[in-house]
DNA sequence: ATAGATTGTGGGTAACTGTGGGTAATACTT
DNA sequence: AAGTATTACCCACAGTTACCCACAATCTAT
């Protein structure tokens, strides 16, 4: 049972073949809108994993990169080292997706990944590496994560 | 007979079998409007339980995490532990939902289970764990807990 | 009190999913 | 142009999951 179209959740542990190849949860391959055409881009998260959406949703950022001008430079820069490594992929019939060199070895990822649902997108993390930032993570937020938290969680 | 829809209260007592399925008390799967189309959304709990929501409200929460902007890193990784152990899930004919390894585990779930109504979701406990926290929750609160029983009408 | 329906619990089977490898087609190199 | 490397597509299999049926206990109604 999906929830919403091209929405993913939850969190799944697969393994990266000698071919650079992963399994795209069957869980999201469903959710994934038939406009999409079995493809995704994958592109470099902000943290240190791969991101992973929706064609048509990617279609959509690239449009909105159009309108730049009017956003700080900064967010110029970091939009701009993300959208670099970005490459269109569609999944095999066995529901893989062939991950490039490049973002492989910006996410440390080698033989084991977990991927996660970030609802509009996905997250392919190395099972290390997620451990470290979830650590990092648990040290820091506390105070505006409530406050988010009180706002959006029932 | 049922008070409101998508509303849930009562505590009851069930068993978890060897493939982590468990009962939604019948009470609650009639309470539940049928947009819903027999599903729930378990998730992890801010209690060491498992929460679950009707799908139409996990749906709003959704819909508020997608507005939040992705540069901000607290905002992912508070997407990112919301999101993560959330799985939809719908009932079978005998009208038990699937837990997964993930949650159970948070919640130290193994063979038995209470289910309790908590108005706009249910939650999910391990009875040994429950009966620490409420006994906590009564050495701890009280002050806190008569400020909001002023606020809340009985 | 009895019959019928409903509810909670257990198990079996067929379809699907994740993972590995193989082969043909394409691109690259010299 | 021929040989080599790379990519795209296909097949196979084991483990898991989803779906079905069975039954005992409880509840409902006459």
């Amino acid at each position: 049972m999906t929830i919403n179209q091209d929405t993913f959740t939850g969190e799944f542990s697969y393994t990266i073949d000698a071919k650079g190849r992963v399994n795209i949860p069957a869980k999201f391959r469903q959710s994934l809108a038939p406009e999409n055409d079995n493809t995704f881009v994958i592109a470099r998260g902000m943290d240190p994993c791969i991101w992973v959406y929706p064609l048509t949703a990617w279609q959509i950022i690239e449009d909105d990169l159009k309108d730049l001008s009017a956003i700080s430079s900064i967010n110029r820069s970091f939009i701009r080292s993300t959208v670099r490594y970005a490459t269109a992929v569609s999944y095999d019939k066995q529901g893989r997706i062939i991950l490039s060199n490049n973002l492989m070895s910006y996410a440390k990822l080698e033989k084991d990944a977990m991927i996660i649902g970030m609802v509009n997108k996905i997250e392919i993390w190395d099972p290390v590496v997620l451990k470290k930032v979830d650590k990092k993570n648990l040290e820091m937020d506390s105070s505006e994560y409530d406050e988010l938290a009180n706002r959006i969680i029932l």
